[in-house]
DNA sequence: GTTGCCTATGCAACTCGTTGCATAGCAGGA
DNA sequence: TCCTGCTATGCAACGAGTTGCATAGGCAAC
């Protein structure tokens, strides 16, 4: 349902097409609220029609023409009134920790290779935020509003990240206890 | 597509109905899986047509009649195998974040009420989780392997919950500075 | 020179998840 | 007495999200 939200708000940072669009929810959009090109291409034509954005043919040489779409008056006045509405709960879908209770009916040794790919994956993640942090944001430099908010969310995703690596070495020490002592 | 999973989960620690397992998804299981009773029970019946958990009808007085099911061999088969493929990656809808991006398009102001509700309800959580800790898992208790793999996901909940609240209030100051200088 | 990849958009079919409603007996309070 | 709420299950319709496939030109590598 919010969607429309995420694609208004990526439109007002930068207009894009709908490829382009796709390519931000595979990267910076993406790490928090994600979406494959059908969708976004659906979405994109609903919002069309509804006058939220508009669209404007671009002409490439070398390339397929695309659609470039950029946020409308309407579009702003509807992400204005999403701003002021409570957030639904969200649907939380955390797959690892079913696995982890799932395991004391199963070997919980057979996790402990999957739990190191999360603990690896996790932790790129959060060499890649760090450098994007001093890339974007260095110590010192004066922010407008937009990098203000966009580096407290960044902020978000380094600790979530940190605190995951954490509780993934909680995770990993727990398992070996359990094998270890299993296998006496 | 792991609802299944969690259901079997669900089940392994203790048998029900579907009536019971979707007041289970409202609680403790609900925190890493979230479902409603009319997912509950078309999955269920799936799996039982599937044979990988069994149905007792049990009469009761002064209540309707229920089902009782329970995990039956092919559904822990099915879990075993489940455990030893590769999750797939989540799909992430963190709709504050999208909100706090948004709000530099509008007025960053407007979102302070909607933030401080978050960190009530998140340090809500946190007690409740800190509380069910106190009471399932005891300093110097003995555990079993459930018991360790139970407390092992509380401790990321726990965990969670206090790398939000501290992001909250990291946002709420961001807000403030930002309201405040916008005012001058 | 053919194979595979990238840009760019889209259809069709499907599954998953949500919402609203229905049934039906019992318990408790206004 | 009527209304609300709890236990217990379910149908029907809809909307959101996924998967597979299609088109179509250009580019680079082998």
């Amino acid at each position: 349902m919010a969607l429309e939200h995420a694609i208004l708000v990526s439109l007002l940072e930068q207009p894009g097409s709908g490829y382009e669009l796709a390519r931000r929810f595979d990267r910076s959009i993406g790490r928090f609220w994600t979406a494959t090109h059908q969708q976004i291409y659906r979405v994109l034509r609903r919002m069309e029609a509804d006058g939220w954005i508009a669209a404007e043919e671009v002409a490439q040489d070398g390339r397929p023409d695309k659609k470039v779409y950029s946020a409308a008056g309407p579009g702003r006045v509807a992400l204005s009134g999403w701003l002021r509405e409570p957030v639904e709960p969200e649907t939380v879908r955390h797959e690892l920790a079913v696995k982890i209770r799932a395991a004391a009916f199963d070997d919980p040794g057979a996790l402990v290779s999957e739990v190191e790919r999360h603990r690896e994956s996790h932790a790129a993640l959060l060499a890649r935020y760090l450098a994007g942090e001093q890339r974007d944001f260095p110590a010192g430099s004066a922010l407008d509003a937009r990098q203000e908010l966009q580096h407290v969310v960044l902020r978000g995703g380094i600790e979530y990240e940190r605190m995951t690596l954490a509780w993934l070495d909680d995770v990993l020490a727990t398992l070996h206890r359990l094998t270890a002592s299993g296998t006496d």
